[in-house]
DNA sequence: ATGGCTTGAGTGTCAAGA
């Protein structure tokens, strides 16, 4: 079973990428994060079309999930329950018997701002809600756009980001209650080559001179991670006409 | 160099991303 998470930056501008893209690697499942569009604006035939099956959750020019899947979903959720949120970055389903989490964690701007604080109620909510996910789905795969780059090694530039948002303290620290919940990091089970990330600035050459951060993520509860046979960030996606600035991060079970 | 690109809104130019 093949998953996989991609921020496409707006799924109107990046559907042929999208669509093409499954055609190549033919996931089972696809979560995306920031697809900026309305429901009733989703690419919803354009999807079916391509042999998989639409969930989605969005809302206008901002945040918007979606989870495309070969089987169908059941058990939907589209908030964390019990935490009010009119922005739309999370979608749960069970497909083909896997609880499926697709998130969008808030960006939070800088660590000063009121947006930061947002981000960490928001993962103290996720959390909270995780726990009780976990026990009651034994296979569980967390997947989405984390807004964290949990070690420095995972930062091109670990010094120049000190202590700034998607690494500072409390996020990692946030990440890491993520991971004591009984969560792997699915990129950490394997031997990987260094300075792989998956997001790179679109400003001053950034992917050309691999000025990245990995902040996507595939965590997969102790029953999937076991049966996991790799994950891999498809750095060609970065490489196509008018990319996303986010890579595909693909993991087999 | 608080810039550098990209997108969405909307048609001038700003907010937001990370």
């Amino acid at each position: 079973m093949k998953l996989v998470t991609w921020n496409v930056n707006s799924l109107k501008v990046r559907l042929p990428q999208v669509l093409d893209w499954l055609v190549v690697h033919q996931p089972d499942v696809l979560c995306l994060q920031e697809t900026k569009q309305e429901d009733q604006n989703f690419p919803a035939a354009e999807i079916l079309a391509a042999g998989y099956q639409p969930l989605f959750s969005g809302q206008k020019t901002y945040n918007g999930v979606a989870i495309l899947s070969r089987t169908p979903a059941t058990e939907v959720i589209t908030a964390i329950p019990d935490f009010t949120d009119p922005q739309k970055r999370v979608l749960a389903a069970t497909i083909a018997g896997v609880r499926i989490v697709d998130i969008y964690v808030p960006n939070g701007q800088s660590v000063d701002s009121d947006k930061f604080q947002y981000k960490l109620a928001w993962l103290d909510a996720l959390v909270a809600w995780l726990g009780q996910e976990m026990a009651r789905y034994p296979e569980l795969a967390l997947l989405g756009d984390f807004n964290i780059a949990p070690e420095d090694r995972d930062v091109h530039d670990p010094k120049v980001w000190e202590g700034q948002v998607l690494v500072s303290p409390s996020e990692r620290e946030a990440f890491r209650r993520l991971l004591q919940l009984g969560l792997a990091d699915s990129f950490r089970l394997f031997e990987q080559p260094e300075k792989t990330y998956s997001w790179w600035d679109y400003r001053m050459n950034a992917f050309r001179r691999n000025m990245g951060m990995r902040i996507d993520h595939v965590l997969l509860s102790a029953a999937l991670a076991k049966s996991c046979k790799s994950c891999v960030i498809d750095k060609e996606a970065r490489k196509t006409e008018r990319p996303s600035d986010h890579a595909p991060v693909m993991v087999e079970l």
